[in-house]
DNA sequence: GCTATAATTTTGATAGGTCAAAATAAAAAA
DNA sequence: TTTTTTATTTTGACCTATCAAAATTATAGC
């Protein structure tokens, strides 16, 4: 049974590497990614590659491979059950969830999370609209813009955050700005690094492209 | 923040120091119920009271102060909280939710169970009749008889099972002996050391001593 | 092609928990 | 009271996870 800390480094893994499909994870992002140190990274990563979850290539990056995948999305699916049912459920604040969520992956039963499953009638997203992995290991791929490269003009309804920062999520909580709502891209100005969007009613807010391209959209 | 592991001793402490009011824990008995060798028991509990949260008389045994007592019922209070959200919120069966809350107990922040507090409607009791610790860290001791002490011939609650094997409160469950469900002593035989009950409807029941005696019960 | 810089790995230490086995102290028996 | 048995404590070792600092290797600049 992989410890919490071995669960931890492989959930980071698949999330690093979902963001750079195709590349090693350099051990220096991973470090920073894990907070702790580039040494407690490598030894870590030696110490996985000989469990057999992870292909390591000295000096070059490290990489999940079948089996440390699998664990993975076994994890991140924990995490993401855990996350919708405290919202749904307990009715936490779904900008506050994830540490929370953080502790209890490593301590749910596949009974308990069985049930957590059923109760929320098998869903397929957490509440910052992130997909759910079927008990089976089985990611669905989405192909979502960003508020950098969405039509501009048309409504588009925010499907997915793309950062677990309890003060930015409460930040677009206070806009109104939560997987499901509506709302227009109505301007980019790459000069000021900027987007203009048209919310509901009247309302308009201007997001720096940094937070904008956390902001994922469907077409309304 | 206390370690699973100290939080997992001070609640050990707390149940062994019931069942002998006023007494020391021996440290082997201590050994026994954690699972761990004498010398560990010695060398944590050094630890413990050196963070200040027992007393300990070097070969004589130990006993949480205040301190170590109040941190047990926050512990204990989680753990008990867990079990009845457990079965009254996901359905799981009583007889095996103990060893999902010892998990679930360490990982579960002030929030989510304050949620689940208010969800279960404030309540006193546990899935096995075990009286759950107040948030401020007060427990109702009850005055319960045991199926050896109690009056012979009189309609009788079970209102605890003093057990946490799975295996025993299954049997129990089978033969629809838990807490809520009445019964009649009808006969004790100390030789035989062993009491015979009336269950609901002319079924009887033979228990040993050893297994009666972890039933308690109250008038019906 | 060399050197300065940046990233990675190694090394030596530490902390928390644990065990096995040796040493010690207390209790029971003789 | 002396001996034997039993319980407790101490000692030395190990494992996991971590850090700081030294050593190594790549990368980029010149």
């Amino acid at each position: 049974m992989p410890s919490s800390t071995v669960e931890n480094y492989l959930k980071r893994l698949f999330i690093e590497q979902q963001k750079q499909p195709g590349q090693l994870v350099q051990m220096g992002h991973l470090a920073e990614a894990m907070k702790v140190t580039a040494g407690t990274a490598t030894s870590m990563i030696k110490a996985l590659a000989d469990s057999g979850l992870v292909d390591y290539e000295p000096r070059n990056g490290v990489k999940l491979n079948v089996q440390g995948e699998q664990l993975a999305l076994h994890v991140l699916r924990r995490h993401r059950l855990i996350e919708l049912f405290l919202v749904q459920i307990l009715g936490l604040d779904w900008a506050e969830v994830h540490p929370e969520a953080e502790q209890l992956e490593h301590a749910v039963s596949e009974k308990v999370l069985e049930r957590m499953d059923g109760l929320l009638g098998r869903p397929n997203f957490d509440p910052h609209g992130d997909p759910i992995p079927s008990a089976d290991g089985i990611i669905r791929k989405q192909q979502l813009a960003t508020l950098l490269n969405c039509p501009r003009g048309q409504l588009m309804k925010i499907a997915r955050i793309v950062d677990q920062d309890t003060d930015f999520l409460q930040f677009l909580d206070r806009h109104a700005l939560r997987p499901g709502a509506t709302l227009t891209l109505v301007h980019l100005d790459t000069l000021a690094d900027a987007v203009t969007l048209q919310l509901g009613g009247e309302r308009t807010l201007v997001l720096g492209t940094r937070a904008a391209s956390k902001i994922l959209v469907e077409p309304a």
